[in-house]
DNA sequence: TTGAAAGCGCTAACAG
DNA sequence: CTGTTAGCGCTTTCAA
């Protein structure tokens, strides 16, 4: 068993005053002579006494801990939003509790209590991609309990959330397609609910409306964020009687598992095919061809939601306040064809 | 403010009995009348009664939190490593506490005491590259506080640690190499202080001797993990005189970063120069050419690693265990010449 | 200028 | 069978 911290009481008892005036003297309350507050400050440094959170937090009634739910931890795009919360959270002393949902609305459900029966003063969620019910929210805002969505959010609640400007990504990249001579661009969508799936097609439909081609439903496909079903959405569209000359994916799963599919089938990218996604810098370069994408702003996005979550916090109010980044469309020769 | 959650109190009041009546009543205590006990649990069961993790934590002096001190959080291996070790850890009851020390003993050694401060119960950790002294270790084993080491431990101190089979990987890769016709193979090694870069180094000497081939210095080189610094290096042996025919990089990092300089330089893989890293199994797809590497069992090695924090938590022995976990080579085509 | 006491939520030993 | 009490570490009135 590891050794007790040292208290207060060690501190009291060792110097024979009473805990009080040890408590005050650490925090240099006028009251107590400057002798005794020296004495005591030097012992408590020595034992490197330090407050004991779980008493303040009784005290307070706060843990200082946020939950954070993310779909998945193990992909850059969510370690990066996280290390983008942990950064304001330490700031503000305070550290995060992760939970993942594994896209499964069943574990958020579970997350959600978990994290509240760990006494996490808020949350900070992306939604998991088969969330289409929000009742699990509904105590959190009905406790006024501070609640922040990003990137995937439901646009019924009127909860903040910062999210990405996907709308206009993919109006840049459908132009960007069509400057580049493709006149078949397709487009692998992601489920439907989601805010961002509806966003980006918006962006799509935009797009083509821009460059006066007509929709074709053919070359709108949708899938779950697997790497499975996206080769299977992959296949689909390299089997129409009139293939598409470019494809863009919703995010980086679906970019490169286009991409292996691709490659697998014989096409050649860009001149074949060419190819966008959503992700971020390292990977987009390691792949042959460099892949164009739209840069995500992660790290940024993680930020804004801890300063929207400590907004929340200290302001008590129902702001519901909706922060939406702006987005970078990184050409490379992934869809430049020769 | 959110509003408070009920309490043994509010549930006593509320029923008008004493509050260790409800307390045991909650733990079916058989001291209870049954039909007070079904009365009390289902006034708990509507108001949603959970115990308060401060007020126990205080009372049992436990956290409940495990301390995890990752050197980057923002890749494929330590996030799925940190899912393993959360796995376990929530199997336990327990939530896992994550900081992320850059790379920097600084940072590492601040970690340790907000960790530590926090009152988490013990710590998880992977050293930084940079740390090449221990200090801020000694006090957690004085103090006989749970500490496990995975992937880069510190072989002077007798913490128990997971690892990966690192020598032996290396030794394969060599004699995978120079089965397919190399002859000039090089490493690109890590920070000669850390384990992980020891180890695999000797299997690269020990596969070179098996396969009758001298050992050429110019043909061992060394970086620290950046991506920077692993281009630097890859360019280095590209100059030689007489270049590689091929490389293999100690992580995934230097995997990729090679890969880019090398086709950069104009050279094909694997017909040029023949490439393999350790690294999982997706990135390892996606590139051109998919690339031969070691699968680390990421996963796997969190789990061992929480496996042996809660054995070393609950036995409070001073086991020094150590767990080498076997890792497998996956040939693509980055290393078979035509 | 300092100490005593109450209370945050909970358990467990001790009384009734 | 149930209630009282003390105590985990800390802050904060209220008293001295």
């Amino acid at each position: 068993m590891s050794k007790r911290h040292t208290s207060l009481k060690d501190l009291a008892t060792e110097l024979g005053v009473s805990i009080s005036t040890v408590s005050r003297a650490l925090k240099n309350h006028p009251d107590i002579s400057p002798e005794l507050t020296r004495k005591i400050q030097q012992l408590a440094n020595e034992r490197h006494y330090t407050p004991n959170p779980l008493a303040m937090g009784l005290l307070r009634q706060q843990t200082k801990m946020i939950g954070v739910i993310v779909p998945d931890i193990n992909t850059h795009f969510y370690s990066s939003i996280i290390s983008g919360i942990e950064k304001v959270a330490k700031e503000h002393g305070y550290f995060i509790v992760i939970s993942s949902s594994n896209e499964s609305m069943q574990k958020e459900i579970e997350s959600v209590d978990n994290l509240l029966n760990s006494r996490v003063e808020g949350l900070i969620v992306c939604l998991s991609q088969e969330t289409d019910e929000f009742s699990h929210f509904h105590k959190l805002i009905e406790n006024e309990i501070p609640l922040v969505f990003f990137d995937r959010v439901c646009e019924d609640l009127s909860v903040p959330a910062v999210l990405a400007n996907g709308e206009e990504a993919t109006q840049m990249i459908t132009r960007h397609f069509y400057e580049n001579g493709c006149r078949r661009i397709a487009y692998i969508s992601g489920p439907g609910h989601l805010n961002i799936s509806r966003n980006r097609k918006i962006g799509y439909l935009k797009g083509l409306e821009e460059c006066h081609i007509d929709f074709d439903p053919q070359l709108l496909v949708n899938c779950n964020l697997s790497i499975e079903e996206a080769r299977l959405a992959t296949q689909q569209l390299l089997q129409l009687p009139n293939p598409p000359d470019a494809i863009f994916g919703m995010n980086d799963t679906i970019a490169f598992a286009a991409m292996i599919e691709i490659k697998k089938q014989g096409f050649k990218i860009p001149d074949d095919i060419s190819l966008a996604g959503f992700t971020d810098e390292f990977h987009s370069i390691v792949v042959d061809p460099p892949l164009t994408s739209v840069s995500h702003p992660t790290f940024e996005m993680g930020k804004a939601a801890a300063e929207l979550f400590f907004e929340l916090l200290v302001k008590g109010e129902n702001i519901s306040k909706r922060i939406v980044l702006p987005i970078d469309l990184v050409v490379r020769q992934s869809s430049i064809k020769n």
